[in-house]
RNA sequence: GGCCCCGUGGUCAAGAGGCCUAAGACACCGCCCUUUCACGGCGGCUACUCGGGUUCGAAUCCCGACGGGGUCACCA
């Protein structure tokens, strides 16, 4: 059996969307899973959208969610180059070829004629499709005009009778009618190739096997597999996916901030999280489990199991996984991680951040929730009263006072300040003081935290604060509960 | 609008004519555990878009409607 080739093919935009992230991995767990190629191809033809940088934030991206390819722009291949900006005097070529063979032809065409002709189309409610107006020109007005240096593009000669049909690996048997082909140009005024043109060459001169790619190109196929057979190409199989949408009518977008890779870097999100969430937007192994590494998803990933319906992007799930694997980490890849985070809000304040790490580990969602929930640490927020009542640990502000004023003494005494001793001095107090556990260590842990939610309870947050913050804050607590 | 695709709970999804009075996960709600939250445990809520067929029997097959998406560039 033939060598399964798949390939990546983005155009360097500057941004990865999350879309053909998923693209690119599937393509990636196909070919590994097969046993074959994953190549990497830039798509630069068009030199004005060009951005400075952007070939490397996808190779960052790829190498980073673990997808290696074999063959690409940097580490070349035998079917290079693999940007098709050094490409371009190749395709040309390949079209006067058909051109010969009567499946394109040279079309002289302004601009603005064929907008006129659109918008009369449209005017009477037509759908605009070129009418072959320069394929009945005869060879000596064609040659008249390229003599003259006329200028031209080439255009594909696609049947008008009859229907072209191919067989989608995920979407089945597709058969469009013939009269809804469009003529589409294959060598542009300025003499590169469309996209549409220069993919089917690369792909055929990089012996592409499959071509895996958005839904998008599911209805312009039947015009390539036209060129392939112009060609006497061997069509390859195509796999097309369905959409990641950001809900049932919108697709992830730029404006909202949703649709790229970085965003979500950003935001603390990590990429074994997002790569296994988005393996199953899409897909499924067939069975209950959730949780793969890349080298588990090559084993168990199958184009059968892909799913035809557009998927919606659901970050709650993204962020349980995140959280899953957040918890899952090595202790001092979190403190690592997290160190930067805690820094937006602690730097320079003397906390501890290996023991609130600890205490925070498990609780991390996302790193971009981080700083506000150690924020209280360097400075006590104002807070209301009545988060001293609570009614499972029988407290309220009077009972909050008589705590506070409990554990004052009781705290100041404390001469070595750790959690073990400070642990044993507190529950000690509270036990010879008769109160319930919760009556005593919620109030205290108010009036240190000033919140009603804490990474830790009463005890580790007194150790992180220190002494002397603790005790300022007891005391801040017990004035606002006398002014209460 | 033409052509094409899709349609199981709020979301991802299992389901390929009887095993479905439809699995699992996320989210949500309740209870338990607990010095808060989180974690964990237990329980709950919510779905086959609709209408016709075919069949002894349909979420599964067919037709239609409706809904959503894609595509109709000298952009990729």
């Amino acid at each position: 059996m033939k060598e399964v080739r798949t390939r990546f093919a983005p155009s360097p935009t500057g941004f990865m969307h999350l879309g053909g992230l998923r693209t690119a991995l599937y393509n990636y767990l196909f070919a590994k899973k097969m046993g074959g190629k994953f190549i990497l191809r830039i798509e630069d033809t068009d030199q004005e959208r060009f951005v400075e940088g952007a070939t490397e934030v996808i190779y960052d991206t790829l190498r980073g969610c673990g997808m290696n390819w074999d063959e690409g722009p940097d580490i070349g291949g035998d079917y290079g180059p693999y940007i098709q900006s050094e490409r371009k005097s190749l395709y040309l070529p390949y079209a006067q070829q058909l051109v010969k063979s009567g499946h394109a032809y040279y079309c002289f065409c302004t601009r603005e004629e064929l907008d006129g002709r659109r918008a009369a189309a449209e005017a009477k409610g037509e759908v605009f499709k070129y009418d072959k107006h320069c394929l009945h020109l005869s060879p000596e007005e064609i040659q008249a005009k390229l003599d003259a240096g006329v200028p031209y593009v080439i255009r594909q000669n696609a049947p008008t009778e009859g229907e072209s049909s191919y067989d989608d690996l995920v979407f089945g048997h597709m058969s469009f009618p013939n009269d809804t082909l469009d003529d589409m140009v294959l060598i542009k005024q300025d003499g590169m190739p469309t996209y549409n043109f220069a993919n089917v060459i690369d792909d055929h001169l990089m012996g592409i096997t499959h071509v895996m790619r958005g839904l998008e190109y599911l209805s312009s196929t039947p015009k390539y597999n036209l060129l392939y057979e112009a060609f006497g190409w061997e069509v390859p199989q195509y796999i097309h996916l369905p959409t990641v949408m950001r809900d049932a009518t919108h697709k992830l977008s730029k404006r909202d901030g949703d649709a790229y890779y970085s965003d979500y870097v950003d935001k603390g999100y990590l990429t074994e999280a997002l790569i296994n969430y988005l393996a199953l937007v899409g897909w499924n192994p067939g069975d209950d489990r959730e949780f793969f590494t890349m080298d588990e998803l090559i084993d168990v990933f199958d184009v059968h199991r892909l799913n035809k319906a557009p998927g919606i992007f659901d970050v709650d799930k993204l962020t349980w996984f995140n959280h899953h694997y957040i918890c899952q980490m090595d202790f001092e890849r979190y403190l690592e991680l997290v160190t930067p985070w805690f820094d937006k809000v602690l730097a320079g304040k003397n906390i501890d951040y290996r023991r609130l790490a600890q205490l925070m580990q498990e609780r991390t969602e996302v790193f971009n929730r981080v700083p506000d929930m150690v924020r209280f640490l360097a400075e006590l927020p104002d807070y209301d009263v009545e988060l001293y009542t609570h009614k499972k640990m029988k407290t309220n502000p009077d009972v909050a006072r008589t705590a506070l004023n409990l554990m004052k003494p009781v705290l100041e005494g404390v001469e070595d300040w750790n959690e073990t001793t400070l642990h044993d001095t507190v529950m000690a107090a509270i036990a010879d003081a008769g109160m319930k556990n919760g009556a005593v260590l919620w109030p205290l842990r108010i009036a240190i935290s000033g919140q009603q939610n804490t990474p830790g309870g009463a005890i580790e947050i007194a150790w992180l604060l220190g002494k002397e913050e603790t005790l300022r804050r007891v005391d801040d607590g017990l004035k606002r509960l006398e002014n209460a």
